[in-house]
This record gives C-alpha cells, structure tokens and sequence, in this order.
DNA sequence: CTGCCTGCAAATAGTTTGCAAGTTA
DNA sequence: TAACTTGCAAACTATTTGCAGGCAG
C-alpha cells in the first residue's frame, strides 16, 4: 500500500524549498510499507545520487518531523536507530514481530479509553503511539 | 508508590552476584516513582559511592533487562537517553506532558483489542506498550 | 541575486567494550 | 581460589553542527 504522495505539493504547502535530495527522501519514504531508518533511506538513494550525504537525510527527516510531515517512531531498531514514517491521514498503530522484526500497520481502536485517561487525570490529550509486540505466523 | 522490594533477594533469584552496585542501583529504582535514566541513576549514586561509572550503570541495566528485572521503554527523553523502569507484577502504561514531562502511570484496558488483534493477524501476542502525550493539569 | 540547502568534515553524545585489578561466594 | 564484576580508558555508533560553496525561487 504505497501512498500516493505530490512530494512537490507537500513541499510547498510547508513552505519549503523543493530540492531534489528532498523530493527523494519523500518518494522512497512513500514507496514503502514500514517505517525506515535514517540509513536505511540513504542508502537507497546514493546509488542515485552519490553525493548525497547521510547528514543531509537527517537533516532533512528533523524539518519534516518540525513541519508534520514525517513521525519520529519510539520504536527502535536492534541498531538503536530511529525510525522515521510519513505521517498519514489514517491513524494507525504498529505490531512486530520479535523474532524476524516485520512491522505490520494496526487499525487503532483507543477513542474510549484515552477519553477515561483523559477525565482522570486531568490531562488534555493530544497523541498516542501503541506498539504491539509477538511472533508473526511463520516464527510462532 | 515506591516499591518494596528486597533487592538482594531479586539478585538471588535471578543468579546474579550481590554486589553494591547492583543492589544500590535496584534500590534506587525501587524509591521512585518513573523511568529513570542510566546517567540520573548514576548521577543519584555517585555522591554515595565516587569510584561507580556511568559504564557499570549501563553494563548493569544491561544485564537487568536481559534478567527480566528492568525494562528497557522506547521513550526517550530529550537528550535522547534510554529510559529503564523495573519491571513488578502489574502492568501498566505511561502518560506523559509534552511540555513539563511528568510522567504517570496509568493502567492498562486493552485485553479485549489485542485479542482482536492477535485474530486478525495471526500473530502470537508477547507484550505491548502504549505511550499517551498530552498536557498535564498545570501545563494545559 | 539572496537566502535557504547541501556536501563535507569534524564534533557531540549516548552507549559499549577490553583489560587488569578487585570482589563475591 | 575461581568466577564474576568493576573501574578505567578508549572505542563505537547514531546524530548533529559549522562552514563554504551551490541551487531554488
């Protein structure tokens, strides 16, 4: 389920400058079905690019998470990298498996819950992120 | 709620030497009430103790996580340090400010959606973790 | 042309590791 | 004493930053 992303589009309405480097990081981000580390981007794109710098990709992944284009997961992986996502309309949740690391996409069903943490605590809410952990069909 | 907990006793049962590090750094986790990082814990122990390191903190919690004895959280806090609780019998969730950064626990209602979740996607379901943000009282 | 962005190199910061000396049982 | 743990220093790895040149608008 790629996105169907204008990374052009999406540049302009947060203001900032359509560079190539951008676009790209953008398009492979909406190529794939999981969250993708800063690395893991670069590394996809310097076959394109041989210029480019794993700097320029964090750089870049820090101005989108500033501007809501991109989410900076708390899932991370056995490497301790950070795991970037787009951010979506469709507000999901992740499941992965602790044996071969698949990360799936889980619908979430939270509304009545955090409206009761809400009231208890006193607390205005304004975002969540669930991670589901276990073995996926083939390494249960 | 800080817990009760016999730290040399919870050494003895996981087959680990009971040396003051160890046991200083258990009690310290015991005495507070959120997830603490290996630089605050070391920073709280030094005074007692000058010659411990911050590597002997981590070396530790190292071992403790792989112990089942603490738990590693995949919130970060700003300076992006991991944070350890220690892992007791009820199982509960955080609910952190986003701008002061208290963190509460608060319990966990999701037995019904797991079970949903583990249905439909033929995982085996091992453990989760949910991290809700908002404003506390004061910052709201 | 003007300011924002990138490549490059070097610095930071969190965490880990090798080793010799010290401690636990 | 034998095995395990710590202090210490140094290495490692992810991420950030300063700066000069490059590119978008």
């Amino acid at each position: 389920m790629a996105i169907n992303l204008s990374s052009t589009k999406l540049l302009d309405e947060k203001g900032l400058l359509k560079t190539n480097q951008r676009k790209e990081i953008l398009n492979i981000m909406s190529l794939e079905d999981k969250p993708l580390t800063a690395k893991s981007i670069y590394n996809k794109l310097k076959n394109r690019n041989p210029h480019l710098k794993l700097s320029t990709v964090y750089r870049n992944l820090n101005i989108f998470a500033e501007k809501d284009i991109v989410r900076k997961l708390n899932i991370r992986n056995d490497s301790n990298e950070n795991l970037f996502e787009l951010i979506i309309k469709d507000h999901h949740h992740h499941l992965v498996c602790m044996k071969c690391g698949e990360i799936k996409d889980i619908k979430c069903l939270l509304d009545d819950y955090l409206k009761e943490i809400e009231d208890n605590n006193n607390y205005l809410i304004k975002d969540h992120r669930l991670t589901v952990y276990g073995l996926c069909e083939d390494c249960k």
